[in-house]
RNA sequence: AGUCCCGUAGCUCAGCUGGUUAGAGCGCUACACUGAUAAUGUAGAGGUCCCCAGUUCAAGUCUGGGCGGGACUACCA
């Protein structure tokens, strides 16, 4: 063990960052803070997975330093923590690096190369970098069990998530249904949106567009409507695909727009009618002008037909009336034809009243759910439902639907001429373009209904198929489902009592969301992913799905049995045995399972339903999958005593993640046992680059996390990013920024522990006395011990309130502005020279319990600096039993030892220093020349109080002899008069500003006279205004004669007559800095003593000699001599004062 | 398009429940200090608190509406 504490000759924090990380390693200091905790309660941390077939960028650290500040400051409160390490392993950016890295695509899988090939790929390519994941989260310091990472692609992860799927298909949360995607009839395939959104897919087309008129059904619901209507009243709505016009089953308004109802005529046929459309929409179907043509001028086939506005109605009161069929074709089955509100409606373009086809619009569909409008349906041949359109794009033919339901919902004569008519021409290679389409061919059937109120070309954007070049439908393709929308009211519930830092993104984006929730589509056509566990017959009449690998492995045995099957494919896989082993014997991805056919209870073949689940599925399931719970670890989920590993004390991730994982993870624990899945969550803004720029490796501006790390070390970096902006703000990332972290911060700490330890080290202070109890220590002890607990609070309230910004913050106000700039200069000549004596201890004592403390308080956001800094501390004292500072506990805030009012004199002798200090400079009078005293005007006897106890520190601070406290009797000082707009307001509301000017005026007899009496009356606006001294606020503003400074409530006056006396100390203090600079030049150590000659000059021998004692003693000096020369070349020159320069000699005294 | 975040000095950010000279750091300029020394201190210059309306005696702060940047979710008659 040493006996002296480590001093540096410089801070290199990239190479702590090594040797700290070396020593974690060599102690296991991580486990260590785990096992050390043991018996305690839990504390437990979910890691959201990363997916390792991307390099870890900056934003990573960014999300991992959160997580980790967390963690560690949870271990130092005592907490077991428990946060495991995890990857994300399945998904859709996997098959495209796969297909890249092969040179191949989707389509070549099963002809090029095999699935199992693929597979094989995929299971490589996804744990590419796993090594620079290790390496960052290593070097970053991220705390993070990585000794047996959850894997979402190992077989007993995929048995977990089988498990869970099962439970809700038990509870009957999973179905089959349809969603409405892009898809091409062409191509016979659906579309992904990225396929969407490749070049030249959305193309401008001209279509034909209608706008037809629904007309409503008087009853009780729409009678209101009818005041002043003497013809047919219609809706307007506008669509550009009319194909999908008898598919309609509902129009849609939005609730806040305002609707008109207009009178006036067909244009096609010249009927009379009344129609309801937006109001900003009039003006584009109805022409102003003639608003003025009287009805009865009107004759059928007029260009200029009049109109009549009669009423206004929100949308949200037409709401719930029925209309109509505008199609008769075919009839739905439910709820149908009638008015809904939809937030999603504009007065862009149409009439504001949108034609819903729940079949064929992703928006149609939801908003009809939601409002329990029925699509319309047909029933095929096999008794399966259909839209009207199948999936080559032509009309049912009647022929191919169920006969059963022709004879009940299909009107057979005004269909037939339609059946089997393709919805696009560009669907039937045997139509030229001249042949018209289906869109015309119904527009001229609804003109000449009556049902037309304009039929025109329009031309718009429309996305084309990248393969076929021919137009895309939106269309219900099958998919299974998640029925979240049935426990909708529990997870807002439930979320309401989660912790959200930010609060708003809980309530706002999370929570609208969920207000706003559909279904959850678990179907993903792919190839890489957890598979289905459901096996169907053919008809779907029965459906089987499997919990276990146990279940599927005893189905699989009968199907063997049964002869469906040759072989068992997972033959050698032992059921109920858990271990990895006995796992990796089996593989549950595609293709393995859908060889795998099974035998269903009538006997028919099931075969597995081929899609596979949303990753996001995957990553939502690890509160339970990553610990194949319940196969394993069942007890952790029901401790007997304590908390267990459910659900999540805390996690935090980006804020992208709100309807992914944090979705997800809320979802299934929701569903699965009615509970929250974390109880404190941050969602972390983005990081950008330094101009606001999303970061990017094609654009350049990608900030390498690891050069940035070897370069500042870890600590810089993660501080920069804690403390820049709140987590939840994006961060605009500049290298600068993390450097100037380096110099402010860690610098001024380091340099801070450097002083201590050279004094320390000279003076053999260990931390062997008695600790000085701290009343007994001396003002600016006590000071910065209240503050350092004051910091101690707060640090503890912000990291319990999960706001590292704040912790951090106030950790570097601290030890910048009250540790460094004012307790350790204004200590400085405590530890230099003189006795070890009581004071000198208690100076070491206060620093070191700053140092240490700060250590621990900073520990959480940087770790490594913090714990060579501990380590440097305790290794010579052996005060604190652990030896790491991760495994410390936080320190807790001593009240008794918060002295408010002592920080408030703290405050005023800072203030007073640099007022003083700005005065000095005014007159240009160095610091070093000493002066007579200041004056200070005294308003009360506390404030006076208060100067005195830190007059002495003011004085040495400013090189001022003497206090001269100025009472106001003798009428010297000005004063300056302020009403108190807070007291006042209030009582006196509108006449404030007179008030205001009145006080203004106010001369120093008026400001006596409210001081004497304690009350003044005014006059304002007729208005008796009573002011007591409360009401307003008495500074001294100037001492006439005098050098003044101010400063809100503080006055200093500076008396700067220079006497003989203090001319000659000022000399005296020019020689001991002379003599320093010469010492520190000559290379002498601190403790040299010295010998000194000086050559006379008549400006100071008499101070010299004078102060010779004082020169002596500040320089250790042995012997100073005034001689009357010296040798040639001897000694050197300094400055003493203007024009004035002495020769000098310094030499070590041995 | 919807939802959410952000907009304050050249840059990065504070500014608590509205209260009258809008702050800090960096950068720039000047000066000072000096046995913490590749440090440090003090000051100066630098502001349309994004814009417009409203509430109020009083708005950087509250309300409404815009504008700009970003994220997510949707893609539409």
């Amino acid at each position: 063990m040493s006996d002296k504490f480590r001093e540096y000759k410089q801070l290199d924090l990239s190479q702590i960052n090594k040797d700290v990380l070396k020593r974690w390693e060599e102690d296991d200091t991580f486990h260590k803070s785990i096992s050390t905790r043991e018996g305690n309660p839990t504390f437990v941390f979910y890691e959201g997975p990363p997916s390792a077939n991307g390099m870890p960028g900056i934003h990573h650290v960014m999300a991992r330093a959160i997580k980790d500040t967390f963690c560690r400051y949870k271990t130092m409160k005592g907490f077991r923590v428990h946060r495991k390490a995890g990857w994300d392993t399945h998904g859709l950016p996997v098959e495209l690096s796969v297909e890249k890295s092969l040179g191949i695509t989707k389509e070549d899988i099963g002809s090029k190369i095999t699935v199992e090939e693929y597979n094989a790929a995929c299971r490589r390519e996804v744990m590419k970098y796993t090594k620079e994941w290790e390496q960052l989260t290593r070097q970053m310091g991220y705390w993070v069990n990585m000794d047996d990472p959850y894997i979402t692609y190992d077989n007993r992860y995929i048995e977990s998530v089988w498990w869970l799927l099962k439970q809700l298909f038990d509870k009957g949360l999973l179905y089959k249904g349809y969603t409405i995607q892009p898809y091409s009839p062409a191509a016979g395939t659906g579309l992904s949106s990225h396929e969407l959104n490749q070049p030249g897919c959305y193309r401008d087309v001209k279509d034909t567009t209608a706008v037809a008129q629904f007309s409503v059904i008087r009853d009780e619901k729409s009678e209101f409507l009818y005041e002043g209507v003497d013809s047919p009243l219609y809706f307007m709505a506008w669509t550009t695909t009319p194909w999908t016009l008898p598919s309609n089953t509902a129009l849609c308004v939005g609730p806040k727009i305002t609707y008109v109802k207009v009178k006036s005529f067909n244009p096609y046929t010249g009927e009379p009618m009344t129609v309801i459309l937006a109001k900003d929409l009039l003006a584009s179907h109805f022409n102003p002008k003639n608003a003025e043509i009287p009805f009865d001028d009107y004759k059928p086939g007029d260009k200029k037909i009049p109109y009549q506005v009669l009423e206004e109605y929100t949308g949200a009161q037409l709401a719930g009336v029925n209309y109509q069929q505008l199609i008769d074709w075919v009839k739905p089955d439910g709820d149908a034809f009638r008015v809904i509100t939809g937030d999603f409606v504009t007065t862009e373009d149409g009439t504001g009243i949108v034609h819903i086809a729940p079949t064929f619009g992703a928006d149609d569909d939801r908003v009809a759910k939601q409002n329990g409008i029925a699509p319309l349906l047909v029933i095929d041949k096999d008794g399966k439902k259909q839209p009207l359109v199948d999936k080559r794009g032509r009309f049912y033919t009647i022929e191919e639907m169920d006969s059963a339901f022709v004879a009940s919902n299909v009107n057979a004569q005004s269909y037939g001429e339609w059946s089997g008519r393709y919805v696009k021409n560009e669907y039937d290679e045997t139509l030229d373009e001249s042949y018209s389409t289906v869109d015309v061919d119904l527009s001229v059937m609804l003109k000449k209904d009556n049902k037309a109120f304009k039929v025109e070309k329009h031309e718009h954007s429309y996305p084309h198929c990248w393969r076929t070049d021919k137009p895309v439908l939106y269309y219900p393709l099958d998919s299974w489902f998640i029925r979240t929308t049935a426990v909708k009211d529990k997870l807002i519930a439930l979320n309401n009592t989660i912790n959200w830092k930010p609060q708003s993104t809980g309530t706002g984006r999370f929570g609208n969301w969920l207000e706003n929730l559909v279904d959850w589509n678990l179907s993903r056509s792919r190839f890489w992913g957890t598979p289905l566990p459901i096996w169907r017959t053919e008809d779907g009449a029965q459906t089987k799905c499997f919990g276990s690998v146990e279940e599927l492995f005893a189905e699989i045995e009968k199907a063997v049995a049964a002869g469906v099957m040759d072989k068992n494919p997972y033959a050698g896989f032992e059921p109920g045995q858990y271990e990895p082993a006995n796992y990796d014997k089996i593989d549950l991805h595609r293709p393995y399972v859908d060889d795998i056919v099974l035998l269903a209870d009538n006997g028919e073949k099931m075969f597995r339903e081929p899609d596979l689940i949303d990753v996001w599925f995957d990553s939502g399931a690890m509160p339970y999958a990553q610990n194949h719970y319940p196969f394993e670890n069942k007890e952790k989920y029901q401790p007997a005593e304590g908390r267990g590993v459910f659900p999540a004390d805390f996690i935090a991730e980006g804020v992208d993640q709100t309807r992914g994982w944090f979705f997800t993870l809320h979802a299934i624990a929701t569903m699965i046992d009615e509970s929250v899945a974390f109880r404190n969550i941050i969602s972390n803004g983005l990081v950008l680059d330094k101009n606001g720029n999303k970061m990017s490796k094609r654009l350049g501006n990608a900030v390498d996390p690891f050069d940035t790390i070897e370069k500042y070390g870890s600590d810089p970096l993660r501080w920069y990013m804690l403390t820049n902006s709140a987590p939840w703000d994006n961060l605009k990332f500049d290298v600068g920024g993390v450097d100037e972290v380096r110099r402010k911060f860690f610098g001024t700490l380091y340099n801070t522990y450097n002083f201590f330890a050279l004094y320390a080290n000279i003076d053999g202070f260990s931390f062997e006395e008695d600790e000085i109890a701290v009343a007994e220590r001396p003002e600016l002890d006590r000071w910065i011990i209240s503050l350092l607990n004051s910091l101690v609070k707060e640090v503890s309230e912000s990291l319990e309130n999960y706001e590292p910004t704040r912790a951090g913050r106030a950790i570097s106000e601290f030890v910048n502005e009250n540790l460094s700039n004012w307790f350790v200069r204004l200590s400085r000549k405590r530890y230099w020279g003189g006795e070890y004596d009581k004071d000198k201890l208690s100076a070491y004592q206060t620093l070191y319990t700053c140092l240490v403390t700060v250590a621990k308080l900073a520990a959480p956001l940087a770790p490594f600096y913090s714990d060579q800094l501990y380590t440097d501390l305790n290794k010579l004292t052996g005060l604190e039993p652990d030896q790491s500072v991760h495994l410390a506990e936080f320190p807790t805030a001593n009240d008794a030892l918060i002295d408010k009012d002592l920080e408030q004199k703290m405050d005023i002798a800072q203030r007073a220093s640099s007022m003083i200090l700005g005065l000095r400079r005014k007159e240009r009078l160095k610091v070093r020349q000493p002066l007579a005293k200041i004056m200070v005007p005294v308003l009360n006897g506390r404030f006076k109080e208060q100067f005195e106890a830190v007059e002495n520190i003011i004085l040495s601070e400013v090189n001022v002899k003497e206090v001269e406290y100025l009472t106001d009797t003798a009428g010297i000082i000005k004063k300056k008069i302020k009403p108190n707009f807070k007291t006042l307001g209030p009582k006196y509301g509108k006449i404030m500003k007179q008030i205001a000017a009145s006080v203004a005026q106010f001369s120093q007899t008026d400001i006596a006279e409210l001081e004497k009496n304690e009350n003044f009356s005014l006059n304002v606006a007729d208005q008796q205004v009573e002011l007591t001294p409360a009401d307003v606020e008495i500074t001294t503003e100037d001492i006439p004669g005098w050098l003044v400074a101010t400063e809100g409530e503080l006055t200093i006056a500076l008396d700067i007559n220079i006497s003989d006396e203090l001319k000659q100390e000022g000399i005296a203090r020019e020689f001991i800095n002379k003599i320093q600079n010469i010492r520190k030049e000559s290379d002498f150590e601190v403790t040299d003593r010295i010998n000194v000659k000086i050559m006379k000059h008549d400006f100071y021998n008499q101070a010299v000699e004078n102060f010779k004692d004082y020169i002596g003693s500040q320089t250790l000096c042995e012997e100073l001599r005034l001689v009357d020369s010296l040798k040639d070349g001897e000694g050197q020159l300094v400055e003493i004062d203007q024009d004035v320069e002495a020769g000098i000699v310094v030499e070590k005294n041995r």
